[in-house]
DNA sequence: CTACTGACTAATG
DNA sequence: ACATTAGCCAGTA
């Protein structure tokens, strides 16, 4: 059972952090949560991937604004429900109001 | 050690 | 707006 890890390790355990210090209504790119964390945007799709399931990950959006493909659906629903603005399009976060700064450097 | 993969980002055509 | 390429970090085989 050793083979697979399967349990967060210390950038996992950040990375969540991070995520559930993100306020509702408001939403963060994959790449400030890198930031704030000290890794890199992969690191933090990868976690929220295989542990996401106890922090808001849909309040983590790329840096376009849009959430990925296979989670928009789920991702919006929540969003929405919060008061989150989006571009006419809908495809899309509006940033610019959304965007929360905090994390580790405030 | 190397190679591949991934809920990413930015630049280029 | 879309597709492709390169760079990036961590995990798994």
């Amino acid at each position: 059972m050793a083979t697979t890890a399967g349990l967060p390790g210390p950038r996992d355990e950040a990375v969540l952090d991070a995520v559930a210090t993100i306020p509702s209504g408001r939403v963060a790119t994959y790449g400030m949560v890198a930031d704030w964390v000290g890794t890199g945007p992969r690191q933090v799709g990868r976690t929220l991937s295989r542990f996401g399931g106890g922090v808001p990950w849909w309040r983590v959006v790329r840096a376009d604004g849009t959430p990925p493909p296979a989670l928009a659906a789920d991702a919006w629903a929540h969003l929405v429900g919060e008061g989150v603005a989006r571009t006419r399009s809908g495809t899309r976060v509006d940033l610019a109001p959304a965007a929360w700064h905090g994390g580790a450097a405030r």
